[in-house]
DNA sequence: ATGGATTTGTCCGTATGTATG
DNA sequence: CCATACATACGGACAAATCCA
């Protein structure tokens, strides 16, 4: 632990004193920054190290550079983590299976966990209900024509997450989403057999929170996570 | 027309490259990579290109770069997230509030969701019971001379966690609670005034959980983020 | 629509601090 | 103490992308 401050001492300068001036000057994402110029003679440090610099903010989401046109404060997203933990996934072929299964996990916990706050929220109609009932509709219509249904999927989760008001369980379900569906491709995990199981029971968890259960609405939960679990407990013990 | 669908496709980033060499080298986590100026060569790229890349590599903790050695294959931890997630924190001052509320929300989840997992593996004799009865000692002791725990206390979580067997449950809870003691100093929030009550509140978790009374343990979670939560709720009603 | 100004992307060369043997 | 290998930092130059008059 000793070593991680150590490390953390020894952190760049440059990009900590780029951050202090975004607080300094009060700046809000989408805001513009200085140019790179402009920071070398400000900072007293040359291009390359502001450039650098400028590279970790850029990779972390904390700024965002754009060709030709200027350096924005950026959005802050959990972007970075998707990266990191989806080239975790695929560092070995073994691991990825691992990786994907502590996923799920995590997914299933953060739904089951929050499933009181969503609920809570959806029956008091803090939810874009209309929205929801659509990308289940979608999602039905898709899975009955065989096809995929990701962006909806993806979509509805984290709408339905938006409710509860907590920004960042809305952020970390969209990232532990992507992870998830960026891993899988690269198992040669077969489609789960049931797709419209999986989309029916995206509906059966919006009319569990619209109506307020709680419990339905956990037992949904369980359900749409079914078809995949029974896939990687198959994949698993092939092995 | 042939132009702007050229200039999109063109996103081959040297960052990239070096994450494909990882994997089709078979690199593992602590194996030393090619030097800068081998991967100029192998990338047919500058050095500045290289080290550009390297920085962002490194920021996701891909790669570890160390002074005067070399660069070697990282741990893939979930700094970077935490790097970013105190920064959004800090972002404005209101926000700071928000966004440690959020955060404790989302241990309180992850904790309660995965309190079965822990109560059985920890049960089951998985965890390191001894280690694990020393952290909370300790804790007790300093909290009887007024003294903080924090390293105790976030090697207690992560070591109750590392019995899942879940890597990233467990860096998860790292991460947040990293995010979580980084934000906190940085608002005017006393330090809860009973630090002794989430002291034993640690004991009891661990008991709890080595005795395999899930329901005792969730009270126990409940009860030791209590004294934080009032704090929490009394400094937002003051806004 | 064309050109000029601004800004980021890439490259080169050099010098310095650090760890290893 | 020296020699080697490495990462770090600097400054200048040109290319490429974007915006605006």
């Amino acid at each position: 632990m000793a070593d991680r401050n150590a490390s953390r001492m020894r952190r760049s300068t440059t990009a900590d004193q780029i951050k202090q001036l975004i607080l300094t000057r009060d700046l809000k994402p989408g805001d513009l920054l200085p140019t790179e110029a402009e920071l070398c003679e400000t900072l007293g440090v040359s291009r390359s190290s502001v450039r650098e610099a400028m590279r970790t903010l850029a990779t972390l989401d904390i700024v965002e550079v754009r060709y030709g046109h200027g350096t924005f404060v950026g959005g802050m997203s959990l972007d970075p983590m998707v990266e990191a933990l989806v080239f975790r996934g695929v560092l070995s072929p073994d691991g990825s299976m691992e990786a994907l299964r502590e996923v799920v996990e995590v997914r299933v916990a953060l739904d089951l966990a929050l499933a009181e706050l969503v609920v809570e929220r959806t029956h008091a109609g803090e939810a874009d209900a209309d929205a929801l009932r659509a990308l289940v509709a979608e999602m039905v219509q898709r899975a009955e024509r065989g096809e995929s249904f990701l962006e909806a999927d993806r979509a509805f989760h984290t709408k339905l997450f938006a409710a509860t008001g907590n920004r960042l369980a809305e952020q970390l379900v969209g990232a532990f989403w992507d992870v998830h569906t960026a891993v899988i491709p690269l198992l040669e995990i077969p489609m789960p057999d049931d797709i419209r199981q999986t989309a029916v029971a995206h509906g059966e968890m919006l009319d569990a929170a619209l109506a307020g259960d709680v419990e339905a609405y956990r037992r949904a939960v369980v359900a749409h996570y079914g078809p995949l679990q029974r896939s990687l407990a198959a994949e698993a013990s092939r092995r």
